[in-house]
DNA sequence: AACACCCGCAACCGCACTATA
DNA sequence: GTATAGTGCGGTTGCGGGTGT
């Protein structure tokens, strides 16, 4: 006997999310906390499957996310990490606070993959790669054909694809600031910022102070917006700050959040956070 | 301007795993 | 022990915007 299907897929929509839905899942969830994905649509009011809200919830809604460009330090972390783990995306988000399975996956294969393979590293096995990439041009420098040793030619590769690579790091970020100053543009739009305006009442309705704050980030091609909240700033940024401070704050967050919204037989916020690893000491 | 191609990312699919009856 | 439900996970797809011709 073979699995059943998640749920019956007649009459269900796919594809993209619109802000309707963004806000009916939202809603829901804030006023009832996650207890069966399965009977989210249904008493959401969604014509989605479970599986489809639950995805759409963590990789986008979920109030921890981090959106934006993976950094530097994000990037070397992630290498070391793929190394130990492999593509265990899981495994591996569960080491970057508020960054989803799916968006390590997607940063790796569009991303990383191709820096390392600049590197003349093999991508799943992280080792040099013996020959030539395709990629390399081989009108530039006849090193395979010197008399240097295996690691001097190695080296000199490495040399060659690294000014490369600083070329397409400087390309990219002269690239990221101009989709900053889109962002920017759209976050003046009133109608993208619909979807916050539920998150920005319940904040007023809380003390929780200038480190916490709903943002507008980066948009998504499906939609045109995105809705997230910097929790995960106050606690990276305040790192020299004693833990029980940042426990604090978050402890204040989690207060104030769970005083407002019913949880009762449901997920607490407290679980709700975990999703994202948050430190606690 | 129009078209083709490329790329990034959100979303989907199907299998695996775990809990429960 | 077995069947089933619910959820998690990783691979893949396809849309839409950007870029090149």
């Amino acid at each position: 006997m073979g699995r059943k299907p998640c749920c019956e897929k007649v009459g269900l929509k796919r594809g993209p999310w619109t802000i309707d839905e963004d806000n009916k899942l939202m809603n829901f969830i804030l006023n009832n906390g996650i207890h069966c994905w399965r009977l989210v649509p249904t008493l959401a009011g969604l014509m989605r499957c479970g599986k489809s809200c639950r995805l759409r919830w963590i990789n986008y809604l979920r109030p921890d996310l981090k959106r934006g460009a993976f950094s530097e330090v994000e990037e070397d972390q992630l290498i070391q990490l793929h190394a130990r783990l492999g593509n265990r995306w899981s495994r591996i988000a569960a080491h970057f606070p508020g960054r989803t399975d799916n968006e390590i996956k997607n940063h790796w294969n569009t991303r990383i993959k191709k820096k390392l393979k600049l590197l003349g590293l093999d991508p799943s096995t992280h080792k040099p790669i013996t020959q030539y990439p395709k990629s390399f041009d081989m009108e530039a420098e006849p090193i395979a054909e010197s008399s240097c040793s295996l690691r001097e030619q190695e080296n000199n590769f490495n040399v060659v694809t690294f000014d490369k690579q600083q070329q397409q790091i400087e390309e990219t970020l002269g690239l990221q600031k101009k989709q900053d100053q889109d962002f920017h543009e759209l976050h003046s739009n009133e109608s993208r910022v619909n979807l916050s305006h539920g998150y920005e009442v319940l904040w007023e309705t809380m003390d929780v102070g200038s480190e916490l704050y709903p943002t507008i980030t980066n948009p998504s091609k499906s939609n045109g917006y995105s809705l997230s909240f910097s929790l995960d700033v106050s606690l990276n940024q305040s790192m020299d700050e004693p833990s029980s401070l940042q426990e604090n704050s978050r402890q204040r967050w989690v207060d104030n959040v769970d005083s407002v919204l019913p949880w009762d037989g449901f997920l607490t916020i407290e679980d709700i956070l975990s999703f994202g690893k948050l430190p606690v000491n």
